[in-house]
DNA sequence: TGAATGATTTACT
DNA sequence: GTAAATCATTCAA
């Protein structure tokens, strides 16, 4: 008998602390091909990331944590890489970040988009759709209802750390995309953030939100 | 305590 | 293309 049992899937382990523990553009550019994958109630979701954007704080205007603002809900974003942040938006939508860079720096990468992998059935329930919809995870809100992320999440370890169980929310490993760049959405009101091409898309796929680049 | 607003989505013209 | 839905968070008072 081994004393360890294998992983089932070798993919689908959790991404090391050091992929977050680095500057927020290169983080938000290396999440494009790899995993989310959320368990919950027996239920396993895998999409591959295909739309990131990149908050930098406090200097950032379009940022939560601009101007150094920290708040109960801002907190977690001056904690340790490698975890949540979930938040709240027009009353309706979660939107879910991770945490980059170094204590302190609150600096996050928003998950804007993925393709479905597996569990498709399970998020087309969720999202009340059929399963071959693009809009199924074609959004950061879509993707939160569809991988049945909330506020529950935010502050979680989205790493192994020591001595704890294994997370049931994370970014596994996959192959990296070819990306391309453009300005961040739904943040007009950020002065001369708006431009900056801080939004990494994976080349051509569908499940892009819009606007689409280019 | 109250008012404004938003890192969106959906339905509708 | 436009507009409505809907409420936690934030900040001013």
């Amino acid at each position: 008998m081994p004393k360890e049992k294998p992983s089932p899937n070798r993919r689908l382990r959790p991404l090391p602390r050091t992929f977050y523990s680095r500057p927020v553009l290169t983080v938000a550019r290396e999440c494009i091909g790899k995993s989310l994958v959320h368990s919950i109630e027996g239920r396993t979701t895998v999409g591959a990331i295909v739309e990131a954007e990149a908050y930098r704080g406090p200097e950032d205007r379009a940022a939560h944590s601009f101007g150094g603002r920290r708040t109960k809900r801002t907190e977690p974003m001056f904690g340790r890489a490698g975890h949540a942040y979930v938040f709240f938006v027009y009353g309706m939508h979660w939107n879910f970040n991770v945490i980059t860079g170094r204590v302190g720096d609150p600096h996050v990468v928003l998950i804007r988009a993925v393709e479905p992998l597996a569990g498709k059935g399970v998020m087309a329930s969720r999202r009340g759709m059929r399963e071959d919809r693009i809009e199924l995870t074609n959004g950061p809100g879509k993707l939160c209802q569809a991988f049945a992320i909330t506020g529950d999440h935010t502050g979680i370890d989205l790493c192994k750390a020591r001595g704890a169980p294994a997370p049931t929310l994370f970014l596994a490993d996959g192959p990296q995309l070819p990306t391309v760049r453009a300005p961040r959405v739904g943040i007009d009101y950020a002065g001369a953030w708006v431009s900056k091409p801080w939004r990494f898309c994976a080349r051509g796929n569908r499940f892009v939100s819009r606007p689409r680049p280019g």
